[in-house]
DNA sequence: CACATATATTGCAAAATGCAAGTTACTAAT
DNA sequence: ATTAGTAACTTGCATTTTGCAATATATGTG
C-alpha cells in the first residue's frame, strides 16, 4: 500500500515517524485538522501563529507524505480544503499520549476543543 | 513541582511538548535511554549516527526540562550516564503511539529490542 | 613517553525558521 | 468602473539550527 521505501536514516518506526512529523510545526496542523479545521485561513489563525511559508511548506509535505488531502471546496475562485487521510487520522493515539504527557507534567496547559463546524456541511468530527 | 510556566507559544498541551520533544533527534535520544542505554558512546553509536554537538545539545536541554539525570558513574576520570527520570519515563506511551503508527504505516520498520545491559549493574529497565 | 578512551567543544557551511511584504484571482461595495 | 476585501499562497532576507569534521581535555594503559 504504501511504497515510500529506502528509510532516510534506520529502519525504526520512531525514526521514520520523526523523519515525517519530527519538528515544531507538523503535528499541530494534524491537531487543528483532527479538531476539524480545514481551511488555510483556518489553520493560520491558531493561536501558535505559523509563518505561512511554514504552513504551506508544511501542507505540502503532508500531501506527498499521504497524511492529508487537499481538494478544492469551490471553483471561481479556487478555493481549496485540507483533510486527515486514515493515515493522518492513525495519529490520534500519538497526539493523544502527547496530551496525556503533557497534562500530567504541565498542569497548566489546556485542551484544545473540537470546533463545531456545522458550516462546512461535513457529518462527523474526529 | 514544576514551574517552567510561561508557555512559549500556546497553552495547548501538544504545543508545549512539541517545544521540548518536536525536532529529529530528541525522541530517539529518549527511545535509547528507555532501551537501556546509558552513556554518551553508547547514543553516539546509535545506527542514525546523532553528531556529538547535537548529542551534547540535547542531553543539557533534556537535563534543563528534567526528562533526564546525569550522574558521574566514576571519578577519575569522571564518566558520566544518562538516566531517565519519571517525567522522562512518562513518554513511554508517546513512543509507543509512534512506533504503533510506523509498524502500520510502514511494516518494513522494526522496532529496536532492550539492551541486555548486565554490564550497567543496574536492577530494572524499562 | 606515546597512545587510547570518554565526554565533550569549536568552526564553518548548509538548511530550516521566522517575519514582513508582495502576488493572483476572484467577489462585493460604492 | 473603481476600490476594497478575501483566500491561498510566494518571495526576500535575516536569524537560528543542523550537520560534518576537527580539536580539546583529562585520565588510564603499555
Amino acid at each position: 500500500m504504501d511504497n515510500e521505501s529506502a528509510f532516510e536514516r534506520s529502519c525504526c518506526p520512531i525514526t521514520n515517524g520523526l523523519d515525517i512529523f519530527g519538528d515544531r510545526w507538523t503535528l499541530l496542523i494534524i491537531r487543528d485538522l483532527m479538531l476539524g479545521k480545514r481551511r488555510y485561513q483556518d489553520l493560520i489563525s491558531s493561536p501558535e501563529s505559523i509563518a505561512s511559508n511554514i504552513l504551506a511548506d508544511r501542507l505540502k509535505k503532508l500531501q506527498i507524505t499521504g497524511l492529508i488531502h487537499r481538494r478544492a471546496y469551490q471553483q471561481n475562485p479556487a478555493r481549496y480544503e485540507y483533510v486527515l487521510t486514515e493515515k493522518g487520522k492513525d495519529l490520534k493515539p500519538v497526539l493523544d499520549a502527547i496530551i496525556g504527557w503533557g497534562r500530567k507534567h504541565y498542569p497548566d496547559t489546556m485542551v484544545f476543543t473540537p470546533l463545531n463546524s456545522s458550516r462546512h456541511l461535513s457529518p462527523d468530527l474526529p
